[in-house]
DNA sequence: CATGAATGAGCATTCATTCAT
DNA sequence: CATGAATGAATGCTCATTCAT
């Protein structure tokens, strides 16, 4: 599996909103084929079979998301706005891809299937959040929690289930202003949780 | 597509593992008839073909929950209550059937490409928590957010993904203690959130 | 296979447009018993599965289309009026019959391969006419030819696929009236021939 | 579907004695793939389905008995004439075809439903006839009859099914000295009629 | 007698993948 | 390098038939 030139790459983003919309089973390489125009043979000439495909597509995004998320995970800011920094470039990403964020999602079983998706998704995701919880106490911005490993599981699924939600729901939609809604909404929820206070 | 039988329903659950590990793709129908002990034509005969199974098992999962939540949902407490045993009551039915739960998340793609399916988590999962958000403002057990509806698939997100892991790494652990600590560690989150207090 | 109650028998007949429109092997059981509304299994009991509909189907015409020609035959008069005679009786009973009678020669093949229908339809359609071609040379009416038995399986393809060809084409017109249209415009052919004369 | 290649094509006359023998829906793709050598999937690749086989081959020898048949109907002598030539020519190719033929006749049914061969069929067969019914009639080479289309239908009722009797009972039979011998009996019978003459 | 339920055996079709050019 | 052509391997589904009631 050589390197993928650039033109066939963009190409191949194309197929993102069919396996979004289908599930990579559900997508034949014809079909990849044929929304792409690159014929059949040359996807096997320059990746590796279907799954060739999914891993270049969805490796692609994960990547995007950990640079992203590492640039804001690692700023100057106490840990409490980098928290929200993180979240915010994790939601800027998956609405800017919001194929690709679906493919990624629907096929979480075959994802979960691929260990190195599977280590590459904790990778971008999860382990960022856990680490500025740790952080979060340590600077004092964040208050120290009982279970932290379920808290950071349960952030990361709101965050992440949130973005998904809006990029089924939404795919065509301003993706830099309904990330910034779903952060403000979801840090609220987060930050300051749902009980009424004095 | 008729009534199925007991017998055949309380076997056809044993696909539930097969189906969880492989995804419904990577399932034969012949490894069902084989694990299931039901032969391949009887299948067809109560079922419709492989979406059948799955949709049957993900069918009965989701009114499990549905009916748990909804008991949780509809007591005499206040809202913020009722939120935490609604929590309890998902986590516990999804942890003591993990199989199929990750049978759900795993084909999540698919799932949503069956209308009915994709009705009915939403009515399971999703609106109770919506529903008890504005309730509780109502009865001024739960703060006013700005964006109720972000904040709600939040939660529903925050849930499920906890749940969801604990499904996938220890689906053989004891069902109630988990929900248990999952639902505390989540509502320590969604209750209090994480800011610090004076 | 027991003798068929004459009510089952009946409704038997309304499987023959199915058969003539799809072929026997386009037609399944199930279409049977749903247009006859007998239950499946019962079409079982009384006859010998799939085959058995189209021998209880094609035997019935078969005898009435025999022993209707069966008595133009053997008539007191000559044997050209008789060959006349015996035409009007297998088109009167194929056009009556419209849906039987494609049944029939749709399924050729099959029927060729049944070799008790190959008897039959041998005795019912193309005996009688070699028949009537000796009789007519013995008593005059008729002339004789040099290759009687080619002479009449052509009578025989002249009046089997002229009547075919108007079971096809008008299924519900007057049969009687056609059957008699087509009869003169056979015999116009096979009596007189189409050469001038002076 | 793609241009069959020569090679293929030529392989695939192998089914027909199958076809013949058995009818389409008692032919196996796989006996077809076994006889003929060509992989199942390769035919799948070249042609559509068992269906398209059929259509294949008898679209092929269609193809042949209607342009000998339009050989033999352009020439420069009188109608009379060339329809004893037409005939001769469509005996010729059937006989020469013999399983061909067969395939054809045992699966009329079918043939019937495939709206391109039945048109070709009658193109092919009944069409020349009608025609030089009407040329006869004005070159004065044959005599005006009451009902032509009856005549027409019955003509060729009278050629194929000779044909076809020749093609089953006798497949290996020199085809040219058969075709000589029907063609003299039909036209015995077609031209000069059954009835006696002073 | 009649039939709803169940199933064994069969098969057409699909599709990812290869490879000669 | 790129690809049209070819195919091996796999599998979902159908349907005639049986049989317990």
């Amino acid at each position: 599996m050589r390197k993928i030139p650039a033109k066939l790459a963009s190409r191949l983003y194309d197929a993102a909103e069919l396996i979004a919309e289908r599930g990579l089973d559900g997508t034949k390489i014809d079909d990849i084929a044929e929304v792409t125009g690159i014929p059949k043979a040359t996807i096997y000439y320059h990746l590796d079979g279907k799954n060739g495909v999914l891993e270049f597509l969805l490796g692609d995004i994960l990547e995007m998301i950990s640079s992203a998320v590492g640039v804001a995970v690692s700023g100057p800011e106490d840990a409490r706005t980098r928290l929200r920094a993180a979240m915010l470039a994790q939601l800027g990403i998956m609405l800017e891809h919001p194929y690709l964020c679906r493919a990624l999602m629907g096929d979480l079983g075959r994802v979960a299937r691929l260990p190195e998706l599977a280590l590459a998704i904790n990778g971008a995701f999860y382990q960022p959040i856990e680490q500025l919880l740790t952080e979060g106490v340590e600077d004092g911005s964040l208050r120290r929690v009982e279970d932290p490993s379920t808290v950071a599981v349960s952030v990361f699924g709101a965050v992440t289930i949130a973005g998904l939600s809006v990029a089924i729901e939404r795919p065509h939609e301003d993706p830099a202003a309904n990330a910034d809604r779903l952060t403000a909404g979801i840090c609220d929820l987060v930050l300051d949780g749902l009980t009424t206070r004095p």
